[in-house]
DNA sequence: CAGAGCATGTAAGAAGTTACATGATTGT
DNA sequence: ACAATCATGTAACTTCTTACATGCTCTG
């Protein structure tokens, strides 16, 4: 009977980090989450230790002390249920093709309320942002998603700006 | 001094959901959250009544009792405070160009960990669930927003079947 | 040797969730 | 008359936020 089967989007994101990485201290696992793009994965380290917490005692990481001096450094690895939680988390297509949080869509489901010329310039302003956003990436091997996400994105808005004229 | 200078993403798409259709209850507004295809916007009774308080205590919403039976019937509608709020909300590029929380951006920041058949497949389900997602619009004069965002989502994603495949 | 970054955590408070509780009205 | 929906709200709980607190290690 394993309590866990429903992981929130921090939760099994956590478990896919670690998946990729081997292991992580939740330091590591905190900086990851504040490098991100968006501010939903804000890593605040108020939020992942207690996470880490949590899923040690569902069973699904487990850690182990690996210092190497006197600094004290606490490395999580998944466990078998952990890799298994992963899967599932992983390819949940039904979470998967939620709309999620997305500040631009919300703002545009009620951009008809201001007039044209102000929607048109705020659009372009969420353009020179996502260029600001554009960064080079580290991981060689990778396909940039964030770039990829980006030129989606710029594809929709310009849908928007040809239909505001 | 307005004490309510920075609006939660709740606070002000209730703002401009009252805006938008001049005045609402809070049971509509919860209606309104609880029928999109975000589950972000859960609309749960217990967020959206005490947000009421908190808008009408920060004087961004007034509210009257319009009662036509013996039924209660409280309207909120926005005060001059609230209509600047919501220009400062709903144009404020900086946010709406925040990534957000996206649960199938995060799970393909992951997905080369699974083998690609399974990735192919995860993404043609959730091709399978927008199909099912996209409604009529009622609105006739509105641009349907989740058509035109799902079909920014399809191609996004026909880019990283091409990818894999 | 100072400051940035690594590394751990906790405390107080905000905001949301589920579940409960109550009652009126409308449609079948 | 019965169920669904309108309409209000609260209570307990979970999770996350900001801010604090402590100490080690590396780089210039």
């Amino acid at each position: 009977m394993s309590s866990k089967t429903d992981l929130t989007e921090l939760e099994g994101a956590t478990l896919a980090l670690i998946g990729r990485e081997t292991s992580l201290t939740a330091y590591e696992i905190k900086e990851w989450y504040r490098r991100s793009p968006s501010s939903y994965w804000s890593g605040s380290a108020g939020a992942v230790y207690p996470l880490m917490k949590r899923l040690e005692a569902a069973d699904l990481v487990r850690s182990s002390e690996e210092s190497t001096s006197r600094r004290p450094r606490r490395v999580f690895r998944l466990t078998s249920d952990g890799e298994a939680a992963l899967q599932v988390w992983l390819l949940d297509s039904d979470r998967a093709s939620d709309a999620g949080h997305d500040p631009l869509r919300t703002r545009l489901a009620f951009m008809a309320q201001m007039p044209p010329d102000r929607a048109k310039a705020f659009l372009n302003e969420v353009l020179t942002h996502y260029t600001a956003m554009a960064a080079p990436s580290e991981a060689p091997g990778t396909v940039d998603l964030l770039e990829s996400w980006l030129d989606a994105r710029r594809a929709w808005i310009r849908t928007w700006l040809d239909r505001i004229g």
